[in-house]
RNA sequence: GGAGAGGUGUCCGAGUGGUUGAUGGUGCCGCUCUCGAAAAGCGGUGUGCGAAAGCACCGUGGGUUCGAAUCCCACCCUCUCCGCCA
């Protein structure tokens, strides 16, 4: 991903400022269009040069033709030109070649610019824009509290932390009888959601990718520690299903009748994490391998920011479907990170672990992704290709929304009701 | 995993070292003809960089050469057959 340089050349002020406020170096910014200049001043001069041969050798070739010795005094001379044409061509090559390394690495390191709207400041100015249903108290009328999610997995079987310790390692948890069947619903109700109510074409996609998608979305190279990695066959394990559906137009050019196009895809999702242990990791917080589903949009330019908008009520619509109490955040600029120009997290109530629990994080890239991976749109026939916009969301994340679920309808008899939408696939009860 | 065939423009398909960015067909756009459509005819029609001239791009990356879509090497992918498996 990156700022295009058409942009940078003719609006760097906002590169600049929108890089202080997501709290990045700005200098990135002058530094990357000396390079710009750099390169363009070399790669002219190499150009020059090679029509010039070009015309040499062609009057070589037609020389030749025209029956003069090709082993002559004639042919050699123009070919000791052309040959010293050449050496002066691969040495601008060599600059060019290194100069856009540097460019394109110092590119990488220039954020998106956030939206006008975003609000400028590190997380505490991030703002709750609105909050849907009644949060559960953590203690009842009768003095019963509600436990958090890893005791009463716990107690009903339905999560075992230790045999997937066993199997795997820490953070990789067995989900058992009512527990595994949980997940599977939850998936199954997601995708019927998406698809039947909201439009979207489900996809089914690989759960590793090679390592051109994994640059593609991002992944490589700032956060390739958060990947498994495949070394032997150079794949990774993905971390979101984010990373193989966009990946999916990655290089293409796609007409104008043809858009939007929107996906949503079930993956399991792999992240190292490497961190620490902690109150916000207990249970399944925070764990190495997790499922979910992933809304992924493919829009006109002009019509991104109306999708975020409706893309955030999407997965809105999954929590208020299953009776979760949530709010909705609009982050700052120093809280949503490199690549998003405007972000909403959608925050989940637990009663157990009396906490906001983040379930979805809905985005829009703008141009900024799309451009890295060269997907285009032809807004008509014949017109000059530009570059689209690309959102994605999650609708939802499942270890946390189950986290989520086994306390808002916990029990004190320990046992949890099945919220309502679920119980065609689960019945009305788990642990009774 | 083994053997073979192949990767060229929207698609099909020519092209084995010198005006080939690339013949031809198809698709698409415009015009002519027509009441209209079809058919037919004519013209146009890739992407990137660049202010422009121009340069680059024939799976990817190297190499040979004055010059490479064309020759050499490595890799990737697709198809067919065999093996193996859910």
């Amino acid at each position: 991903m990156s700022v295009g340089l058409p942009r940078l050349r003719d609006d760097a002020d906002t590169v600049r400022q929108g890089a202080i406020a997501k709290g990045e170096d700005p200098a990135r910014v002058e530094e990357a269009l000396a390079l710009d200049r750099q390169r363009r001043e070399a790669l002219g001069e190499a150009d020059g040069l090679r029509a010039l041969r070009k015309t040499l050798s062609d009057s070589i070739g037609s020389t030749i033709k025209g029956g003069a010795a090709p082993s002559g005094p004639e042919v050699a001379d123009l070919r000791s030109r052309s040959t010293a044409l050449g050496e002066r061509i691969s040495g601008l090559d060599a600059i060019v070649t290194d100069v856009e390394a540097r460019l394109e690495d110092l590119l990488l390191q220039i954020p998106n610019p956030p939206d006008a709207d975003v609000p400028v400041g590190d997380e505490s100015a991030s703002i709750i824009v609105r909050t849907w249903g009644e949060p559960r108290a953590h203690a009842g009328a009768d003095g019963s509290v509600v436990r958090p999610h890893w005791e009463v997995a716990e107690a009903l079987g339905i999560i075992d932390l230790a045999a997937g310790a066993k199997v795997a390692g820490s953070g990789f948890p067995v989900y058992r009888g009512a527990g595994a069947a949980l997940q599977r619903s939850l998936i199954d109700y997601f995708l019927d959601l998406h698809t039947r109510e909201h439009g979207f074409t489900e996809i089914w996609p690989p759960a590793l990718v090679n390592s051109a998608s994994a640059r593609g979305t991002g992944q490589i190279p700032d956060k390739e520690d958060l990947m498994y990695a495949v070394t032997r066959d150079e794949l990774f394990l993905v971390p979101t299903a984010e990373v193989p559906v966009t990946n999916i137009h990655r290089d293409e050019i796609i007409e104008a009748d043809r858009l939007p196009i929107r996906y949503v895809a079930y993956s399991p999702c792999f992240r190292r994490e490497a961190g620490a242990a902690g109150k916000a990791t207990r249970g399944i917080l925070r764990v190495h391998q997790f499922d979910k589903v992933e809304m992924v949009c493919f829009e006109r330019p002009e019509d991104s920011g109306a999708v975020l908008e409706w893309l955030t009520e999407r997965a809105e619509v999954a929590l208020q479907r299953l009776g979760l109490a949530y709010r909705v955040k609009l982050m700052a600029t120093g809280d949503m990170g490199f690549t998003q120009a405007k972000k909403y997290d959608l925050e989940v109530w637990a009663p157990g672990v009396e906490d906001w629990l983040e379930v979805s994080s809905v985005s829009n890239f703008r141009d900024y992704q799309a451009r890295r991976m060269n997907i285009r749109w032809r807004p008509e026939p014949g017109a000059k290709p530009e570059i689209l916009h690309t959102l994605n969301g999650s609708g939802l994340a499942l270890a946390r929304t189950v986290a989520a679920i086994l306390e808002a309808y916990q029990d004190p008899d320990g046992t949890v009701r099945v919220p309502d939408v679920l119980r065609p696939r689960l019945g009305d009860r788990i642990g009774a």
